[in-house]
DNA sequence: CGCTTATTGAAAATCATTGCCAACAGCTTA
DNA sequence: TAAGCTGTTGGCAATGATTTTCAATAAGCG
C-alpha cells in the first residue's frame, strides 16, 4: 500500500526562499518583534517576502511551537525564536525589548500548587517579568 | 481664590445612570468578561445604555485600578471587579471563566529575584493561571 | 520534463477598540 | 427653580492588527 494511506495523511512541508529568509531573521534577534516589525527586517534584508506571509508563517510557527509568542501591553501579537525548547519565561526589558530566558521551578511549583488548593486541574500558566535592563537604565542616568 | 486654582484642577466625576448600572452589573460577577459580553448583560436586565459608554466606562476603571484586566487568547480585552483591592492573581477557569483570586508571596519574590539576576530593575510582573474548575471538571465526567 | 498541491501575497474582509463631536444631563451658583 | 458650565453619552466613522480569499506561482516527486 501507498504511505500514508487513508484520509488525511500529513502533506509534506516545502522549503521556500520564504521560510528560510524568516528562519534566519529570526534566529538572529533575541528580541521579541511584531510581524510588522520582523517583515521590515527582511525587506531591510533585500528580501522579498509579503506581508501576508510573513503573518501566516509566524503563526504556523507558533503553533507548531517553533517560536515564542507574547501579547504587547496594546495588544499586538510579538514573536521571538527561544535557545530553550522547553518550558520557561522570559524577563523583558520595556524600553529595548532585549530578552533573556529563565527557568521557573519556583513558579512552576506554585502555580500547581494554588490551582489545585481551588480545585482546578489541567493546569497552564503564564509568567511574564517586565523591567528596564541594566543598558537601558544606564542610557537614562547618562543623558539625566 | 477659588477652590483648585490654577491650571487643570481635576474636574468632580458626575455619577450618571449609566456609570451605576455598569458598577452594579460588574459587581455581580465573578468571571472575567469582555466589554461586548457586559454590555449585553446590561442590556438583557433592560438598561439603555451604549456600546460605546461601555467600552470607555471600563477602560477609565482599569485605569483607575478599579477593575482588573487581562488578554483574552484572541486578545480581547476581559475584564472583572476584584474583591481585592491589593496586588493579587488569579485561578481562572478556561471552561467557565470562574476566577479565584489568589496571594503569591512565592512569586513575587521569584520575580524579583530573577529579574534582579539578569540586571533589570523597575521590575513588574503578569501571572495568570488557568486550568478546569470543579465543577466544570465533573461535568466533563458526567457527560462522557 | 510534467503533475500535484503546498505556498505565496495582493486585496478585501473581520472585528475589537478608539476617535469624533453634537446632543444631553449632572451640579453648582445666582 | 432657572441658567450655565462642563462632564458624559453614544451613534457613527476611523483605526489597525490579523485573517480570509483565491488565483498565480513554484517546490518536490516520478
Ligand atoms: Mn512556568
Ligand atoms: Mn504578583
Ligand atoms: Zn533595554
Ligand atoms: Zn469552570
Amino acid at each position: 500500500m501507498e504511505p500514508e494511506a487513508g484520509a488525511g495523511g500529513a502533506r509534506a512541508s516545502r522549503s521556500t526562499r520564504q521560510k528560510r529568509a524568516l528562519a534566519s531573521v529570526m534566529a538572529e534577534s533575541r528580541r521579541f518583534r511584531s510581524a510588522q516589525e520582523i517583515h521590515e527586517a527582511l525587506v531591510g534584508r533585500g528580501e522579498s517576502i509579503g506581508l501576508t506571509t510573513v503573518y501566516n508563517q509566524l503563526r504556523a510557527l507558533a503553533e507548531a511551537g517553533l517560536v515564542d509568542t507574547l501579547r504587547a501591553p496594546d495588544g499586538e501579537i510579538l514573536y521571538r525564536k527561544c535557545e530553550s525548547n522547553s518550558h520557561h519565561h522570559h524577563v523583558r526589558c520595556r524600553s529595548c525589548g532585549r530578552t533573556v530566558e529563565v527557568k521557573g521551578v519556583a513558579v512552576e511549583r506554585w502555580a500547581e500548587r494554588v490551582a489545585a488548593r481551588a480545585g482546578f486541574v489541567d493546569v497552564d500558566h503564564t509568567v511574564e517579568v517586565v523591567g528596564t535592563c541594566a543598558q537601558c537604565a544606564g542610557r537614562h542616568f547618562a543623558s539625566a
